[in-house]
DNA sequence: TCGCTTTATCGTAATATTGCAATATAATAA
DNA sequence: TTATTATATTGCAATATTACGATAAAGCGA
């Protein structure tokens, strides 16, 4: 127990729930913000910005890395950070689809 | 520990981060589609068709409670379950607006 | 009334998430 | 080379989430 029972469901609802837990957490969201702002995205200012320590916030970008949301490159000595436009467009896609999806026309 | 620091951040953040809470489960995705799908929003069924044990189906339908987004009317001995009309369209508009406002300009 | 069905709650176990100090790694600067 | 800076990883503690069996509560039908 303890763990989500992925098997139930289908490839769909998995993926949306993997995108949403991605969002789950308020640093994560301030991080994209944030990103997504600076027309050079040197990063590391994170750590004063948002104010969680280094490691902290490395374990959030991880998170976002991990289903496919931040490209890295580097730009001299900085790491440079950004959003994957790609995979942006997708995730929106997904959101707006699911949203679109709800009828409510119940009660 | 093990506590997210709301207080770091906005409330337009933290807010965002409580409703993506909500669909980070595919149970609740799963939930959320078949009640909409539903003319009539008789529910528990839902144990039947998620596959998950009534308790945690229960749990579940509560975390979507919690944020608003069901209203609970009695129609016979059923209890019928329906999504907030209101508070659905709120939400969209949270994370269409979020998806906007990056603007994915960098590298 | 008694039993049945539906939903909620309690208690508990397993696992996941959050956060940080300490440390490691990797690149640049001197 | 050594020092400095930026980022990643490790290890751990606190808390949250997921799931379910057992049980409670509330309504309906006999």
């Amino acid at each position: 127990m303890g763990t989500t029972k992925s098997e139930l469901f289908t490839s769909q609802h998995n993926a949306l729930a993997e995108a949403a837990k991605v969002l789950a957490h308020p640093a994560r969201v301030a991080i994209l913000e944030y990103i997504s702002k600076q027309d050079a995205c040197i990063c590391n200012d994170l750590v004063d910005v948002i104010g969680l320590s280094q490691p902290t916030i490395s374990q959030h970008l991880n998170a976002i890395k991990k289903i496919g949301l931040l490209q890295g490159n580097f730009e001299g000595k900085n790491l440079c950070y950004c959003i994957d436009r790609k995979r942006w467009q997708e995730l929106q896609d997904s959101f707006q689809t699911f949203f679109n999806q709800i009828t409510l026309n119940c009660c």
